[in-house]
Formats: C-alpha cells, structure tokens, sequence
DNA sequence: GCACGAGCCATTTTT
DNA sequence: TGGCTCGTGC
C-alpha cells in the first residue's frame, strides 16, 4: 500500500521500514537514509500498526541527534503525536523514569544531576584534599569506566585487593561515590545504572512499551544495551540503525560488540543494509572511502553514490593556523559570491577535532563580521556566569547539594575563604550532614564548628543564608500563585547578590558580553515558565499511568527542577535562541563529534595535522580514522580540508597520516576550485537547489578581491605580501621591497588554476612551470629579507 | 586567613 | 581562553 510515510524512500529504505521482523538492525554507511528510515519506521508503526505513540521510546546518543530526530519526526505525524512519542537521549529518558519511580529503589525523589562540569570538581577537591598525585581527569575518566562496566567502588576494592597501585584511585572512588550520595546527586553514568536497576527489579514500569528504537547504535555502551533489553521486555521490539564505520566513542566505553551481542540475544533479529549514498558528491564519497578502507580488519562494504561526481575535495597548505582561519573565512566568500548565494552562510559547517581550535577561526570571522554559532566546546551553560547563575538556583532548588554550596558561599566575595569552607565541608561530611545545614546551624548559633570563623567569615555566612532563605521563601510564594515566572526568581537572587556589580568588577573589560549571556539566561527561564511551556515540560516528562506501579507525577512545584534538569540533560542554548528569534545565516563551528548524523552542503576541516586528528592522546588510531570519516561523509557538495605548517603552538605541523598514505592526494586538489557557471548549476542539481543566473552571479562577483583561491602559495609559504607587512609590522620604518601591486605569485597560480579548471578530473594536480620561478623568486626575497634582519640585529648589539 | 594581580601553562571527543 | 600557582598586602 502507498502511504505518504514511504514516499522518497528507496525499495531497501521501505523494507526496512515497513519489515514485520520484530527485531531489526539496518546498517548502513553515512548518508544512507538510516535516520530517514527510522523515523519513517516510528510513523508506519503508529499509523499502520496501530502502536501508541506514548508506547514508543526512541533513543538517541546525543542532545543534537535527539532534535533533529524530534525535528524529522514531526515532519511525518505533526507536532500533536510526536510530542507523546518517549524520544530523547538515554540519559534524558533513564531521568524521566528515575524522576516517576526512582521512589521504588531507594531513590530520593528530588535528586540533583551532576554534570561534568560537578563531577570533576568534585574528583578534584578530593585529590586535593587527600594530597594525592592522579590527574583528576584522568581519575574522573576511570570512575566513569568503572561504572560504565557495572564496577562500583566496593566491588573494585574486592577486585582490586591490596594492590598498592589501585589504592589511591579506589579512594577517590569510594568519596566520590558518598560525595554524591551525600549531596543527592546522580552523575551522567548513575541516572543509567540507577535506571537499569530500576527497570530489572521493577520490569512493571515499563511494561507499556511496545517498542523501542534506537539511533547510532554503535555508540552503545554495555549498560544501554542492557537498558534498551529492559525497555522492550514487554514486546521485544526493537529497531536499531548504526554504521559501524561511524563508531566515534569507544572513549566513552561504546561497544561495537552490541550488534553480535544483540544478534545473539535475539535470534530473529532481521539485519538490512542500505547501500546507497544521497548526501554526497561522488568525488567525496571516494575520498572518504579511500580513508576508511586504510583500516585493513574493516570489512568491505558497499557505497554507491547516487550524486554526480562533482567537485574534488581540496586538501589545502597554509602558514599557519591564523592563515587557515583566514583563507577559510575567503573561500566561504568566494563561494558564496562566485555561487550568485546558491551557497548561504548555512550551508557551511566547519568540523574541528577539538573543540579549542575554533579560536582562531572565531577570530578571523569576527573581524570579517560573517556571523557563526558554535556548538560543543564551552557551551553556553558553562560559561562562569551562568554556572554562577544556575548554581545559586541549583542550591535554592536543593539547599543539601553541598557541592554547588560550596562552589557559591563565597561568590561573590563574602570573606569566607578556601580555608573556611574546606573546613566546614570536612565537618560536613564527618557528621553526615549537608554543608548548608552545618552553615544554617552555625548561622542560628545551634552549632558551633570546630573551623575557627573570624567574624567577618560569620558575617559572610550569615549573608549567604539570608540570601537563600530569602529566595526560597519567595519561590514557595511563587509557586502557589497562578502565574509562576522563573525569570523573577532569577532576577531576584541577581539582585540579592548584586550580580552586576560583581560582573563588572570581576570582568572589566568584557562586562558587556556577560551580562548579555545572563541576560540571554533571563530570557530562557522567562520562556521555561510560560504556562505553555510549562505544561510541554510536564507531559514530556510524564510517564503514561502504569496500573499497580505508583509513580510520582511532576507537578508545577517542580518546574524549577525540570528547569535545572533540562539544562542538564537536553537544552542547547543555540536551539532555544533559535526558536525565539527569527532565523538568521550563520556558519556553524561545530566538533567532529558534535556533527555526527548531520549534513551541510560544504564542510571544512582545517588542523589536519598528527597530534590532532589521530589526536596525540587518542587510544585507538582507528577511532580517529573514523572520525576523520565521519567528519568528510558530513559534506554534500564541497569538502575542504586543511593543514596549517605550524600549529596553534608554532611548532612545526605534518600532515595527518591518514593523509599520507600512497594514493590519497590523488583524491584532492591543493586548492579551492574555480567557480565557473557549470560548476555552479552541478553543486544545485546535488543540493537540489535552483542554479542562479548568470547575471545574479556577475552582479555579486564584483565586490570580489579574488576569484581564485590564489592568494596563499600552495606550499604552504607566506605570500609575499604578508612578508612585507610583516616586515612593516614589526621593523621599525623597515621595509624590504616595494610590494607589487598584483603580486607575481597570483599570476602563477592563476595558470594553475585554470589548467585544472574540469572539475574532478584524476590525478593529481599537476605543478606548473611557472611555479618553480616564483618559488626562487619567493626564496630569494625570503632570505634577503632574514639578512637585513640580522644585519639590523648586528648593529644594534654593537653599538 | 583572605583578596587580588602577575605570570605560566596546556588544551580530546559527550552525556 | 582560562585555570592554576605564587607572591604581596591587608
Ligand atoms: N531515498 C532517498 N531519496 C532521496 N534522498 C534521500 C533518500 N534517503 C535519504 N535521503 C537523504 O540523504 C541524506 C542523508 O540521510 P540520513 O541523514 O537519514 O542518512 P544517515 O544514514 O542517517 O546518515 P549518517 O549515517 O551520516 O547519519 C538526507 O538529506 C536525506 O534526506
């Protein structure tokens, strides 16, 4: 039967959709349709097998794969049912469970998440505290394997035994853990252990289910393998989508094992390969190909691209990372200029290994004004002010979550130093009290510490405690009248705290863009409580009613903890800007990890060089390919990528091995293509987008400096007029040469350029003649220029 | 004991 | 960039 729900899909994407088989893998390499298929297959078991919506969990890894699930979900059945539908990210859905029925394994029903950001501060007072030599990271890493694998601090002491080399971190574990307990916080691998023990003692919560998919399963770990078992008991049924190949978080104990394991646990699983790519150019796919294939234990598969061949990805030479950023801000221009803007700021996404190399290329968009978002990296939500923020609201919400206390009672400045609340917090925990009622009780003269408190220090205490009562007792006022604003509770406490003030003497100079940033906070806690949204939150959050299984429904006296929980778990403060504002062309920055399951028509990816991608501290060199694989399949129609010659650091960069085995280069170009007018059409016929007119193109193609990407030399040298403005920079009145206006080495290039002008053609590019003579002609001035420096240097040292 | 400024450091990836 | 230590002055 022809339904609406299989329309656009090919005849293996429908098989997989509309499969009777219970239990189904579909694997399928990047940009095969498996997202397509699987929110396909939700909507055909809602309309055609008749399952309820709130019956259904689907699961993803990450906050953004969750969107743009819900997103491409919403499409198919409309906002009314895909809103019923159980869909967020592991951790997001084991909260829910644990929120509504924790209550049946001991759990306190009001309990705080610790994020990472919570987790390593706590690891790390405990080092510090014990004086001990572990990297706290490191530590909070191995904490997180440990439970990962099921493996708490007790059962590792039994492991462990008397090896002195385990001690120490069996320690930090075991105070981690009551830590925790103490301050009635689950960290991030918690809220999955609690909820699988939840679900296994009590199966009877989730026995509404009646089916469970999941989205990238290759990033299972063992406990969400367990979980996702534990989901479906009810009806076993279970659809899962995933591509080994795109398997990027073995750091994060994911198991590719899941899949045989789950073949053997089920045995009528049904497996279903997609081979058919309609992301990417044909060019593209080759060269994302010829990188995976270098892993010899990799099976081979198939991929055909359904695209054109198309453009050649570019595999660019820079100076140096600043020169990266800058050549990459000039080709998004030339592109977009030269494409007459079938090419918009948002069809570009610049995919980075780690996080901290956007800098320099905010810096470069920045100057040039082009406006970006960033996603992963310092978040929003981690950013000091708004930690600072959220954590007096966590504190108000939870006055026995000791750690934010701590983090709070003296920001900002009340006298009470490091010294002092060290101490308090030892006490804390000797008497098995929380931090804020030891404060509370010394503040009341109930108690007196055994942590001398000068009288300023008292003072500051007695402050701090004003301020949270003060707010507490505002929020219960809140809370009973109708209309309850979050936004007012926050502005309170800022007030209270005097907020801005600190800010601006905290950060003189940038007190402009931190307020901003609360303000931006404001704005979200103002929308969090609009009671439309207030009801959204309480029925996402809500479990259907399960007959004989008490739960404990959310009401709007919990609207500040979902608040804080939804900061937590799922909010991306991009997403909520977005929906507020109008929706305005930027760049998107994002990680390679970030991008994963998503699609930009052109992606760079600069820093390819040993050290970042394979990174110099990654395990396993074959997750780094497949990063690197990930990060190239997210391209449609341009891919670029880039090495600066000297890192961030300076030091000396070379090209990433996965670059340098034979064969690769003949899969790029050294520089970005020229853009003609067929060129254009073929980059819209693989975006589907209408091509411009030639005349739309020539009217833009005038504010253009270059039309050629023919400024830096493809060597990798300094041009020859950052040489000279170098030398102005830096030498007092010195200058080397007089700069020719149209430098000799863009004339070179231009030759180049024009000789490769067939787009894809095989081959490497070919060197021009004229090339060696500008490279002389380069060398020359190069080295006169060093010995006039030296000569200088000379000089001066003798007079 | 506390606040604050200068200088030094490295810096993976996510829930 | 920001996170840390160290030194200084209160
Ligand atoms: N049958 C089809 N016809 C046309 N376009 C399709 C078809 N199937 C998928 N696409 C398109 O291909 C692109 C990739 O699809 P999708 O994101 O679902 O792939 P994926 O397999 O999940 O990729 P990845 O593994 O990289 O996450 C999307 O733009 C989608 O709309």
């Amino acid at each position: 039967m022809e339904t609406p729900i299989l329309l656009g899909l090919n005849s293996a994407q429908r098989d997989a959709v509309t499969s009777a088989a219970t239990v189904l893998q579909v694997l399928a390499p990047p940009g095969s349709g498996k997202t397509k298929t699987l929110t396909a297959r939700v909507a055909y078991l809602i309309a055609h097998h008749r399952l309820k919506p709130w019956n259904i969990i689907v699961c993803t890894f990450t906050r953004k794969a969750a969107r743009e699930m819900a997103d491409r979900v919403r499409g198919l059945v409309g906002d009314e049912v895909a809103k019923q539908l159980k869909l967020g990210t592991f951790h997001s859905i084991a909260s829910r469970y644990l929120r509504q029925y924790g209550q049946h394994i001991g759990l306190a029903k009001d309990f705080g998440i610790a994020d990472a950001a919570d987790s390593r501060a706590i690891v790390k007072r405990i080092v510090k505290q014990n004086r001990f030599s572990m990297d706290p990271s490191n530590a909070h890493n191995r904490i997180s394997a440990q439970k990962t694998k099921g493996i708490n601090s007790t059962e590792f002491s039994r492991q462990a035994g008397r090896k002195v080399d385990l001690q120490e971190f069996l320690q930090i574990y075991r105070e981690y853990e009551a830590i925790l307990a103490a301050s009635n916080l689950l960290d991030y691998d918690d809220l999955l252990l609690k909820c699988r023990d939840l679900l296994s003692k009590h199966p009877e919560c989730v026995s509404n289910v009646e089916a469970v998919l999941i989205d990238e399963f290759q990033d299972t770990n063992n406990i969400q393998y367990e979980l996702m078992g534990l989901f479906a008991h009810q009806r076993n049924t279970i659809t899962i989508v995933g591509d080994p190949d795109q398997s990027i978080y073995g750091f994060r104990m994911a198991e590719i094992k899941n899949l045989v394991r789950m073949k053997q646990q089920w045995e009528n699983t049904i497996v279903i390969n997609l081979s058919e790519n309609y992301r990417s150019s044909g060019a593209i796919l080759k060269a994302a190909q010829n990188i995976i294939e270098q892993d010899p234990n990799r099976p081979a598969k198939k991929l055909q691209a359904t695209h054109s061949l198309g453009l050649r990805p570019v595999l660019r030479k820079l100076p140096s990372a600043n020169a990266e950023a800058r050549w990459i801000v000039s080709e998004i221009q030339r592109l977009q200029a030269l494409t007459g803007e079938l090419l918009q700021l948002n069809d570009v996404a610049i995919l980075l290994r780690s996080a901290y190399l956007s800098r320099s290329i905010e810096t470069a968009l920045g100057k040039t004004g082009l406006p970006y978002r960033m996603v992963g990296g310092t978040r929003f939500y981690d950013r000091v002010e708004i930690k600072l923020a959220l954590d007096y609201l966590r504190v108000v919400d939870q006055p026995d979550n000791s750690e934010a206390v701590a983090r709070i009672v003296n920001v900002p400045s009340r006298r009470v130093g490091e010294a002092t609340v060290e101490g308090l917090l030892f006490e804390a925990r000797v008497k098995a009290r929380s931090l804020w009622s030891i404060i509370l009780e010394t503040v009341h003269g109930r108690y007196s510490p055994t942590t001398k408190l000068n009288e300023p220090a008292r003072k500051g205490l007695a402050m701090f405690v004003n301020v949270i009562i003060g707010v507490r007792k505002k929020l219960k006022e809140a809370e009973s009248r109708p209309v309850f604003s979050l936004a007012d509770i926050l502005m309170f406490v800022l007030k209270k705290i005097e907020f801005q003030s600190y800010l601006k003497k905290k950060f003189p100079d940038e007190y402009e863009a931190r307020w901003t940033s609360v303000e931006e906070l404001l704005m979200q806690a103002s929308e969090a409580s609009n009671p439309d949204r207030i009801q959204a939150m309480l029925e996402e959050s809500n479990l259907p009613v399960i007959e004989g299984c008490e739960q404990r429904v959310p009401s709007t006296d919990d609207v500040l903890s979902l608040f804080l929980e939804n900061v937590a778990l799922t909010a991306s403060a991009e997403h909520i800007a977005e929906e507020s504002g109008e929706v305005k062309q930027q760049i998107t920055i994002s990680t390679i990890h970030a991008a994963k399951g998503l699609e930009w028509p052109i992606v760079f990816i600069p820093a390819c060089y040993d050290g970042s991608i394979p990174h110099s501290r990654a395990e396993d060199r074959d997750e780094e390919r497949r990063l690197l694989y990930v990060g190239m399949t997210r391209a449609q129609a341009l891919l670029y990528l880039s090495i600066p010659l000297k890192n961030s650091q300076r030091e000396d960069a070379t090209l990433s091995t996965f670059l340098i085995q034979p064969g690769v280069a003949t899969f790029f170009e050294e520089h970005g293509p020229s853009i003609t007018f067929p060129v254009v059409q073929s980059l819209a016929t693989t975006l589907r987008r209408i091509a411009p007119l030639a005349d739309a193109i020539r009217e833009h193609k005038k504010g253009l400096e270059r039309d050629e990407d023919n400024y830096w030399p493809l060597n990798g040298e300094e041009p020859l007029e950052e040489l000279a403005r170098w030398d102005q920079d830096h030498s007092n009145n010195f200058v080397l040469a007089p700069v020719p206006s149209k430098p000799v080495a863009s004339f070179a290039y231009a030759q180049i350029t024009t000789l490769q002008q067939g787009f894809a053609s095989t081959g490497p590019a070919p060197i021009s003649a004229g090339f060696t003579s500008v490279r002389a002609h380069y060398d020359g001035l190069m080295a006169q220029a060093r010995l006039q420096r030296v000569d200088r240097r000379t000089e001066e040292c003798t007079k």
